[in-house]
DNA sequence: TCTCCGAAAGTTGTATAACAGATATGCGTT
DNA sequence: AACGCATATCTGTTATACAACTTTCGGAGA
């Protein structure tokens, strides 16, 4: 089961708080020790809360002083967005079009030798986990990957770090993605990579946005025919 | 000045650890309590650092077995990777360029009568402070932002937020990018935005993409002539 | 010998108490 | 009214203890 640490809920709590009381940016929220009686816990959870917090950017903690709204964590997507798992995943597929399709591009138009190599390696990994018949979901995530890094713009891996987070939290809610695949799906898988990975090494960009859109596009259509 | 916390430097610790040592992703690092005497601190500040870094997926507790390295820090954008700061700026332009121009599309073809609501006074705000010659950052980000959610995409909306708190970090190491500017760059910025918003009434994606190309080109220009 | 079960050891999660160091508050003096 | 100082408040850090959970390992039983 998803079990819940009482650090989220104290993070919930002052986001909540932030939002009902209605703390604007510099105001000061109550102290650790009132915090953590108001939510009936102890401070060193309260304390957990407050560091992710502050790691995010909502808040910033003052020595001696006390912890402010840095930010307004408003109504960022969060849990109490609940979307239907196919709308999501088609969204999902949205964003990932577009990221994709220009990291793509710029992977074949920069790309190093090493990159080259490191794209090789990890087509060759998908390949033999996709003919295994097992599943290769990690071997997929390492080649997209790779081809991100390839891109040599540190914000565009970031950037595919984050959708992947939100996209494996949405999939992970609905259905299993790695279930048995017919023969035929596998080899497309296979060659639909490929033709990504060859015009990557031909450092062909135009080439390369179009091999992902259309695998990409294919990947949807198997999901959902 | 910028004191230091205990807890930065256990942070700074661990990532070299998961560096120098070498630990792949789902090896095990060592237990907090190893970890504290390691760095000759408490437990507290070693659990400190170690939910920053699970904050930032680098790591992941789990309870009763250890912490566990989800995704190594090396090669992602931190601290420890000093990019010049007008290559990141330039990289942060690719990433924009995609994502913004696909969600100013899919804004214009979905927006619903709210939403429209919403980005025209967003638009408002913007007019106003660019002409008091004010500091229109807050505004600039907030009509961005209401172009996303026009999206009807959560994840959309997730990789604006993340990739706004990438650039925000880039540029805060850097030059302050809310100078002084020219009347003549003023005007430009206003109707560049006005473009865009334009397109999104009249439900033109092909405009909307085009509109916010052009605009994100100008502000790189504006940039760095 | 092999398998299975359970105790023990190890690890994270939480609570409590205490103190250090920094900051804000407010009172009293001038 | 303005200044200075004592005092209260707050975060940062340490130490200790226990609860909840996971892994390991050795022994009992087949």
């Amino acid at each position: 089961m998803h079990e819940e640490r009482l650090a989220d809920r104290a993070y919930a709590g002052i986001v909540e708080l932030i939002n009902t009381d209605d703390l604007q940016i510099g105001d000061r929220l109550p102290s650790e020790t009132r915090l953590a009686e108001m939510f009936g816990m102890s401070r060193t959870v309260v304390r957990e809360a407050l560091v992710r917090l502050a790691s995010d950017g909502f808040t910033e903690a003052r020595r001696g002083a006390g912890s402010f709204v840095k930010r307004r964590p408003s109504e960022r997507l969060g849990s109490h967005l609940p979307m239907q798992n196919l709308a999501a995943t088609m969204g999902s597929y949205e964003v990932r079009l577009v990221l994709e399709a220009e990291a793509a591009r710029l992977a074949a138009q920069r790309r190093s030798a090493e990159q080259m190599l490191v794209i090789e390696r990890a087509m060759d990994s998908l390949r033999t986990a996709l003919q295994a018949s097992g599943p290769a979901h990690v071997e997929d995530m390492e080649l997209h990957r790779a081809i991100f890094e390839a891109t040599a713009n540190p914000i565009f891996v970031s950037s595919f770090d984050h959708m992947h987070d939100e996209i494996d939290r949405i999939l992970r809610a609905g259905v299993d993605i790695s279930r048995s695949r017919p023969p035929a799906a596998i080899n497309a898988m296979i060659e639909e990579h490929e033709l990504v990975v060859d015009a990557i090494r031909a450092q062909d960009g135009d080439a390369a946005a179009l091999a992902m859109r259309w695998h990409l596009w294919q990947g949807r259509k198997r999901l959902m025919p």
